[in-house]
DNA sequence: GCCCACCCGTAC
DNA sequence: GACGTACGGGTGGGCC
């Protein structure tokens, strides 16, 4: 039959795609899955590899009904349908099987297992080795001489020993086998209690069913009754587990031959479902033709003026900046990197000081050749973090004008829900499947880590110049995805790249701290702690670790014998707030636990910390906001975080007391009131909601009277507390178990509540299920601008998750367009305070609240023209209200 | 000594 | 499992 006496491989498709569709779990960066498509990719390349074949053919199983149907209605009615993420995935499935050369094949009417055997004895028959890849038992019943079941994924074969061993039969008793044991997975039904051993144990006895019939009057036991009761199924499940083995193909072995890869489609493939380690594999089989890496350090004045004058007549630049370290305000600059063609760039070493080192251009030479780059309007700047480098060059005197593109921002305006991060190395794999020489990798770690001056301007090159290089890179690739999308375009354009100087300005004035005062109460904090915890030991009778939940849980639990009423995710018992609080009516132990973590929590990441990252330069704390990390679009906050400084508690504010105005300034602060339930009114339209907002009226006040069905000048403190709570919980998605414990209530009543307000408020669970809508089909939300944020998990099979995600299909369009709108008055903010006469600086920015520092007598003004611009930041179809309050400390100007 | 998961608590 | 988005301190275990 084959022209030579190559071995014919059989691959059983459908058995394939389910596996790999349940052991790999992948989407694209949209969110499509594409897991089944890249598990079957690898198998198959697998088999390749390993067995190199001739001649192979993968089987699918053809939609509808099989003739095992028609002899059997119940037959497989216990399978569940092919799961939705599933379905898409087929037909890129058979794409990718022909691109790769293979044939496929599927016959309507009977299964792949029937075309399998078909071929499998038909090539046997004429001397071919044949070899089964699948892990259905059913085939067992193939194997002979000449056809071998392999398992590719465990490495194992059978042949007839193989099969006799693991089953006890020989290949030819499987059916009778099969027909007793039964299977569940096919819905068929076999005898009761007869396993695999005693279906083993009878046919070896008896050889087959029919002798077995023969002697049934004689089998002792249940089993035996089972059996005879069983005779009459028997025969149709004999008939439902044997393989069809004459199956018109209508096609020649010969049809099977391996073609050539199809490398064009299958780059295409690749590069669309974001296969990237399949994508080297491909390139990996040819020689690479990629134009080899130009980088190169300028030394001398006639090469930098000729490269400033081809970035002048380029239009565009992508440059880094090497420092002494991560700090601006402390490090200093020790080269510049410049690129303005892929695989090309150039190092200018300003500062590298170490023993020997060459001669370097003057430094005040390379930066007014630097200046006029960056001052150039007409020249676009990219660069990943640009903020960074935008700060360190205006250390220098250099301020960056002209359009500027962060490929730290396109990214994140791409995709914000990256899973990894936005960092060069990571999108540098991620989109252009290039390993990049890592920091540490040049200056070292730990106490070996050294300074980038004092790096090799040689090492120093090839790292720097890859860096400008692979921003340049990433930019081409990012733009021409964020270009065609208006939306995104308009986030990038109008909203997150012109914040990114904003937020260096923002950073750079940083804030006031009362150090002294800081210190004060850390050392009273620490007598109080003090004394906590010597009571605690004295009461438990036994010393340890507060800080410890591990031997809390011993003291509590075992020492003390309390109980404790919620355990935490990984099955501990929890020592958290709430338990404790429960525990604290019972013991004072825990009560005195309670009091110990606030202070200490209150010193340790407060008190202690804060004075500890004041800049000696500027004697002010300078945070970092990055603009790359929440998925929804607000900003974040570390070294330190200043979105997290407590305020509701008395020794809290206290802390805030502590942020401070210089002297002859006040600190204002505005915050924009209920904005995330505006954009709820907003978006759902909901008359309810709407009318309470343009009416002013106090919102929790008047959910109150609506949930509970009174006037709003009745509603009690309680009502009210209870109203806020369901208010804030919709916002999250929280279910009435959420509501039951945050108000302490029974669950059936919570769920009265959210029923109620439901009711009254029919628009907003309207929107809810809008929202989780869109997030299936789209695999995205978006904000009023457009900023998307996507969901990957909302389709997922793991319960958990996929419900994480319709929570956050709720959350992120009302804390997204928040944060939308809140970028949009800061970059106004900014402009005005530039335009304007006033030396009052922008300072902090805590999701809904700005705060500004600003001499006494341009408070008001101050006041009045952010307020307005933070309240015209949007229009939406409520107002937008802010509250303003001043004062000399931040816990003043701030009720 | 470094790194990381876990637990917990602070903010909006 | 149960409320969205963050950051970070402390513990404790693994690894070098």
């Amino acid at each position: 039959m084959t022209t030579d006496n190559s071995p014919l491989y059989l691959i059983d498709g459908t058995a394939y795609v389910y596996r790999a569709y349940h052991s790999t779990n992948l989407t694209t960066t949209l969110g499509e899955p594409t897991g089944a498509v890249y598990g079957v990719a690898n198998m198959l390349n697998r088999i390749m590899r390993e067995h190199d074949p001739e001649y192979l053919v993968v089987v699918f199983d053809a939609k509808g009904k099989t003739f095992r149907h028609d002899l059997y209605e119940e037959y497989k009615a216990n399978r569940p349908p092919m799961p939705d993420d599933l379905r898409p995935q087929n037909e890129q499935i058979k794409e990718l099987v022909v691109a790769m050369g293979i044939k496929s094949i599927s016959i309507t009417g009977v299964e792949a297992d029937d075309v399998i055997g078909t071929l499998a004895v038909a090539a046997s028959n004429a001397g071919v080795a044949t070899f089964i890849s699948s892990s259905d038992k059913d085939l067992t019943q193939l194997v002979n001489e000449r056809i071998t079941i392999i398992d590719d994924m465990r490495g194992t074969e059978m042949g007839p020993t193989q099969v006799k061993e693991k089953f006890g039969v020989r290949p030819d008793q499987i059916i009778d086998f099969l027909a007793l044991v039964g299977d569940t997975s096919d819905n068929i039904p076999g005898v009761p209690l007869v396993g695999l051993k005693t279906a083993a144990k009878w046919l070896t006895e008896y050889d087959s069913i029919d002798r077995i019939i023969e002697i049934a009057d004689t089998l002792p036991g249940k089993t035996g009754e089972n059996f005879r009761n069983a005779i009459p199924q028997l025969y149709l499940a004999r008939e439902l587990v044997s393989l069809k083995l004459d199956v018109d193909v209508g096609l020649d072995l010969n049809d099977f031959r391996i073609g050539l890869p199809k490398t064009d489609e299958l780059r295409e493939i690749y590069t669309r479902l974001e296969f990237n380690s399949l994508l080297r594999s491909l390139d990996a089989d040819k020689p690479q033709e990629e134009t080899p890496l130009k980088y190169s350090s300028i030394m001398d004045q006639a090469s930098l003026d000729s490269l400033v004058s081809r970035i002048r007549d380029c239009g565009f630049v992508a440059f880094d900046t090497e420092t002494t370290g991560l700090d601006i305000r402390v490090d200093s600059l020790v080269g510049i990197s410049l690129s303005l063609k892929e695989r090309e760039a150039y190092y200018i070493p300003l500062a590298h000081r170490y023993l020997g080192a060459p001669q370097q251009l003057a430094q005040t030479d390379v930066l007014t050749a630097i200046k006029t780059i960056m001052e150039d309007r007409n020249i676009a700047k990219i660069a990943h973090n640009i903020k960074f480098d935008a700060g360190v060059l205006s250390k220098v005197g250099i301020d960056i004008a002209g359009p500027i593109y962060d490929t730290m921002v396109e990214s994140y305006v791409l995709n914000s829900s990256a899973v990894p991060q936005h960092s060069l190395d990571k999108l540098a794999l991620k989109y252009l499947d290039t390993t990049t020489t890592k920091y540490e990798d040049i200056v070292g770690k730990g106490k070996h880590q050294i300074t980038f001056d004092l790096v090799d301007i040689d090492e120093a090159t090839n790292y720097a110049a890859e860096d400008a290089d692979i921003a340049l890179r990433l930019h081409n690739t990012f733009w021409s995805r964020i270009e065609p999308e208006p939306h995104l375009c308009d986030v990038f354009r109008n909203i997150d790249m012109p914040l990114a100087p904003v937020l260096m300005r923002v950073e750079d004035n940083g804030v006031r701290l009362d150090e002294g005062a800081l210190r004060a109460q850390s050392a009273e904090l620490q007598t109080r702690i003090q004394e906590i915890e010597d009571e605690i030991y004295q009461r438990s009778g036994c010393t340890f670790n507060l800080s410890s939940p591990k031997q809390i849980r011993e003291v509590l639990f075992d020492h003390l014998g309390l109980t404790a009423s919620r355990k935490t995710s990984s099955g501990q018992m929890s020592t958290s707030e709430s338990v404790l609080k429960e525990l604290a009516e019972h013991h004072e132990v825990p009560k005195l636990l309670l009091e110990h973590r606030s202070l200490f929590k209150l010193k340790s990441t407060y008190t202690d910390k804060l004075p500890l990252l004041i800049n000696p330069k500027s004697g002010r704390v300078h945070t970092s906001f990055n603009q790359a990390v929440a998925s929804t679009g607000r900003l974040s906050s570390t070294d330190p975080n200043l979105q997290n400084i407590p305020i509701r508690t008395a020794e809290g504010k206290r802390i805030r007391e502590a942020f401070i105005a210089d002297p002859g300034s006040n600190l204002i602060s505005i915050d924009y009131s209920q904005i995330e339930l505006r954009l709820m009114a907003h978006l759902s339209r909901d008359p309810g909601l709407l009318n309470a907002f343009e009416r002013g009226e106090d919102v929790h006040r008047f959910t109150a009277s609506e949930v509970f069905g009174c006037a709003v000048e009745e509603v009690t403190p309680d009502q009210r507390r209870h109203a806020k709570a369901i208010n804030f919980g919709l916002m999250y998605g929280m279910s009435a178990y959420g509501l039951s414990q945050n108000l302490q209530i029974e669950v059936g009543q919570a769920q009265q509540y959210i029923d109620q307000y439901f009711t009254r408020y029919p628009s907003v669970s309207e929107f809810m299920e809008n929202a989780r809508v869109q997030a299936r089909e789209l695999m995205y939300v978006d904000t009023i601008f457009g900023r998307r944020v996507y969901l990957p998990d909302i389709k997922a099979n793991h319960y958990g998750r996929r419900q994480h995600s319709e929570r956050a299909a709720i959350n992120a369009p009302l804390q997204g367009s928040a944060a939308d709108i809140m970028k949009l008055a800061m970059i106004e903010v900014d402009r005005w305070l530039t335009d304007s006469d006033v030396s009052a600086r922008m300072i902090l920015q805590v999701h809904d609240e700005l705060v500004l520092e600003a001499p006494l007598d341009e408070t008001d003004t101050v006041l009045d023209n952010v307020k307005a611009i933070m309240e015209n930041a949007a229009k939406l179809a409520v107002p937008l209200d802010a509250d303003a309050a001043v004062g000399a400390n931040w816990a003043e100007a701030h009720d």
